[in-house]
RNA sequence: GGCGAAGUGGCGGAACGGCAGACGCGGCGGUCUCAAACACCGCUGGGGGCAACCUCGUGUGGGUUCGAAUCCCACCUUCGCUACCA
């Protein structure tokens, strides 16, 4: 017997960073992954992954993401498809910015210098990215088609400039609404409290859009982001109604009041309105001797931020502006008030208060003393009961009350009777309000697009002319250690003349939202140097929509929203003919901290994927992530158990390359297991391989990693026992190695590259890339068994189990089950009332008494 | 408050109408070693039994079914998103 000693010295060991840079580099040499787009001789399939922020190194869960997409990458590869993946930065925002006022350096060249080190990582993964197609947004080969298509935006009225209250942080400027997060109303980048200010800025109109982004005919995306992407849209229907203003001492009347309702049917019911602060109307509808009340209601809600306007127990507040209404069914007059609870930003920005029915104006009501008149009641109640609460519920049964000609009409037929009652006085109409608001693009930053406008005192503000774009962002700045855009003290940059009379004008010095840059990359990554326009025509045609594409949830109502938007713009430009950008979504879950948190810098919890790869290798990190658990759910990095991803690695090596290899420490190596044959064991591993194949085929189309790879490691126990037994290098072990070589090449490419390349070099074949090696086929009748084991059961608990042929019919199966020991046993005095046969996978005896 | 997802061994998770706990980690016992690490072999849901076996078990309570982790109803808990949207 040999020593352990000696049998390690002789087989060789899975050395990962002997041979995963090898590999690599051979792989780039060869341009193994470049694609060549024009290829028309093949089915095209473009993967394509969420592009990462340079923020100077991934971290682990850039490879969750990428792993598994890299994988589907090299699985399509193998089934001749033509398979296009390609990277790049989305180099533009503001932690490049920061970075720069801190250490006082040009964003650019940080930023250039972190993606130069993220794509040496993106290599030591081993992804097959399309390096050739690389892009990053700070490119002015890039940012110059922003600027043209904002152009054209204007051009078609898509972009427009308007003055409003916006969200701004005081570190980041203004924020697009969807950037705001939280009861506390904070940055989603610094997590300062947004205040609110009033600012001329630029627009991109997505509300023309809202009602083609709720259809997601023709993709398959997640039903959770669908709902997402719904509820952010909101659409309610409803109608508008017009009251006019009552004259009054101060005030003439006969002013329209609109509001927005989707109850018309409780219009009787209103027994005041209330404007929001920013309404139009409210300094002429306030009475003198309650101006100065209103004025400084007014001016708090203005300076409050929306923390505390929320806050506070959702304490209803607001005061009686001193004007009136006259409601439009029944002539009442209202008293009109001005509460922060009413956004100006939604519907009319002013309500009809139904306080009978809305919680909302209910408890106002209640604060301020106003009477509740009840109009929807359940049929047979008591019209004028005094309510607990808000009588909200709209279902079948209910019928009006006090409410004129109306009164005992079904509540669901009134809501049409006195829309249309309104529509024939030019009262009111059906009307859809969307809770979706344009999309504010305009960034007081540096580290962005320019937005391509020029302003002039005579021709107000101009598109820059097709021919001077790209406006260059100058790439010497002087910040002078403030976050202030620096743009604004270029001198340099600001004058210009205007392109319209000639007259000296200044430049825009806001840039873009830098969702406008990932709105469309996926189209520049199919000609990122083309000088003729954003996209080329025939490789999006060819290409495009994106087949799949793979990235996190958190983007739900951001940029999966935008970039649908943007696809639909860009189409209506005559720029593309697709609808929407992406066929197939998946969104895999978020690797969070140890601790549970999110990771982040300054939590300290950040995992760095080069310390695992230095210690395990890179397919073992990459095994490893896809071993953990769905691929859409994530959960807190815990690296205990890569250990076990190791030892399966190490086996394939040794059941690759030294399957007469025995254990010394184990006296029944080398020895097949008892009572079996020669003949069961190569029958039992041909099955093994080819039921593994039937199975992991599946997982790899379902993206189901965790029990791929699980699957994987079954069939290389069934191989580890047999490894130096006599069956070892029989054909069928041999084509149980090839294989498992095979379906764990996309996983872990490197060490099933080296394998492959050593086997080719035993059997003498020329050398030729696992990765390009067709995906095998399952031989079914290597996958059919002979007998099967059914479990018995009595009354639906398992009492046996019994071995048949496959091909027994019910009456005999049920003659042998009912005479097996336990089963007699486990009926005793019982009468059996059934037998059931599952599907012939499993016997069910029903027995009574 | 609203919408959504999820609750299974000590842990990550399989199974998604038909043998609960695949696969792996951890733990326990053993082989090898001067020793440690590695590697290898065996056991490992709880309770009972020398054993074959019995019994209880998928958040809680009901229901449907021959049979429920899986389907239905109610509740509890956790995590995401949202937040006075008229």
């Amino acid at each position: 017997m040999t020593t352990t000693g000696e049998a390690r010295a002789r087989a060789e060991r899975y050395e990962p960073r002997a041979i995963e840079p090898k590999w690599q580099a051979r792989w780039a040499e060869l341009r193994l992954h470049d694609t060549d787009l024009w290829d028309t001789s093949r089915e095209r399939f473009y993967l394509l992954t969420m592009y990462p922020y340079p923020s100077g190194a991934l971290h682990i869960g850039h490879w969750y993401i990428v792993t598994p997409t890299d994988a589907i990458a090299r699985y399509k590869r193998m089934h001749g498809l033509n398979v296009f993946l390609p990277i790049g930065f989305d180099a533009f925002g503001l932690p490049a910015e920061n970075a720069a006022i801190k250490n006082r350096i040009n964003p650019r060249d940080w930023t250039e210098k972190n993606m130069e080190n993220m794509r040496r990582q993106f290599r030591s993964m081993g992804a097959t990215f399309a390096w050739e197609n690389s892009l990053a947004t700070c490119d002015p080969e890039y940012y110059r088609w922003n600027q043209w298509m904002f152009t054209k935006f204007m051009e078609s009225g898509l972009a427009y400039r308007s003055v409003s209250p916006v969200d701004w942080c005081p570190n980041d400027g203004t924020l697009a609404r969807e950037q705001v997060e939280g009861v506390e109303r904070r940055c989603w980048r610094c997590g300062a409290k947004v205040e609110k200010r009033e600012l001329p800025q630029w627009y991109l109109r997505i509300t023309n859009y809202a009602d083609e982004l709720l259809n997601f005919e023709g993709i398959d995306w997640p039903e959770p982001i669908r709902i997402m992407q719904t509820n952010w849209i909101g659409r309610s229907s409803g109608a508008e109604v017009v009251f006019q203003t009552a004259p009054s001492d101060h005030h003439a009347g006969g002013e329209e009041l609109r509001v927005f309702t989707t109850r018309p049917d409780t219009l009787f019911g209103a027994t005041f309105m209330v404007l929001a602060p920013e309404h139009p109307l409210v300094a002429s509808l306030t009475s003198p001797d309650r101006r100065a009340e209103v004025e400084a209601y007014v001016e708090a809600a203005r300076a409050k931020t929306e923390i505390d306007r929320l806050s506070a127990e959702r304490e209803k507040t607001g005061v009686y502006t001193g004007g009136d209404a006259i409601n439009p069914v029944n002539g009442a007059r209202i008293p009109i008030y001005v509460a922060d609870y009413v956004l100006m930003g939604y519907g009319t920005g002013a309500i009809m208060a139904v306080p009978a029915h809305d919680e909302r104006d209910f408890a106002f009501a209640r604060r301020f003393g106003l009477p509740v008149v009840n109009v929807v009641m359940p049929r047979g109640a008591d019209a004028d009961a005094e309510l607990e609460q808000a009588f909200t519920e709209h279902t079948v049964d209910e019928v009006m009350v006090n409410s004129g000609r109306f009164t005992g009409r079904p509540a669901a037929d009134a809501w049409h009777e006195i829309v249309a009652w309104l529509r024939e006085r030019g009262l009111g109409e059906t009307a859809v309000t969307y809770r979706l608001r344009d999309w504010l693009i305009s960034r007081q930053r540096y580290w962005g697009t320019p937005i391509p406008v020029i302003h002039c005192e005579a021709c107000g503000p101009v598109p820059v002319p097709e021919d001077d774009l790209p406006v260059l962002l100058p790439d010497a700045v002087d910040y002078q250690g403030s976050g202030d855009n620096p743009l604004n003290r270029d001198e340099a940059f600001l004058r210009v003349d205007c392109p319209r009379c000639g007259q000296p004008a200044r430049r825009e010095t806001d840039t873009m939202d830098t969702f406008i840059d990932s709105s469309w990359y996926w189209f520049r990554y199919l000609s990122p140097h083309n000088s003729e326009g954003p996209v080329d025509p025939t490789l999006a045609e060819m290409w495009t929509p994106v087949n799949q594409y793979t990235g996190g949830a958190e983007h739900a109502v951001m940029h999966l929203l935008y970039s649908r938007f943007f696809t639909k713009a860009m189409r209506d430009l005559g720029l593309i003919n697709q609808s929407e950008p992406f066929r197939r979504l998946f969104n895999q879950g978020q690797i969070l901290g140890a601790d549970g948190e999110r990771m982040s810098k300054s939590r300290g919890n950040v995992v760095d994927p080069d310390d695992l790869v230095a210690r395990h290798g890179a397919d073992t990190v990459r095994l490893f992530l896809m071993f953990m658990g769905p691929w859409d759910q994530g959960g807190p990095w815990s690296p205990t158990g890569i250990g076990g991803v190791a030892k399966f690695l190490g086996r394939v090596w040794a059941i690759a390359t030294d399957p007469r290899g025995r254990e010394p420490s184990d006296p029944n190596s080398g020895q097949l297991p008892a009572g079996e044959t020669e003949a069961d064991a190569r029958n039992r591993m041909r099955a093994a391989a080819h039921r593994t194949l039937r199975d992991v085929t599946v997982d790899y189309e379902g993206f189901r990693w965790n029990t791929m790879v699980a699957k994987l490691m079954e069939l290389s126990n069934v191989l580890w026992r047999y490894r130096g037994t006599s069956v070892a290098g029989l054909p069928e072990w041999d084509e149980a190695v090839r294989l498992l070589l095979l379906m764990l090449a996309p996983a872990a490419p490197h060490i099933t590259e080296e394998l492959w390349s050593r086997r080719l070099e035993a059997g003498g074949e020329a050398w030729e890339s696992i990765h390009v090696q067709r995906w095998p086929s399952v031989d079914e009748s290597a996958v059919a068994e002979a007998t099967r084991e059914i479990p018995i059961q009595v009354n639906g608990r398992l009492r046996d189990k019994v071995t048949v042929d496959v091909g027994i019919s019910q009456i005999e199966l049920e003659q042998i089950v009912l005479a097996r020991d336990k089963v007699v046993a486990a009926i005793g005095e019982a009468q059996v009332a059934r037998v059931i046969h599952a599907g012939g996978k499993l016997v069910n005896i029903v027995v009574k008494g």
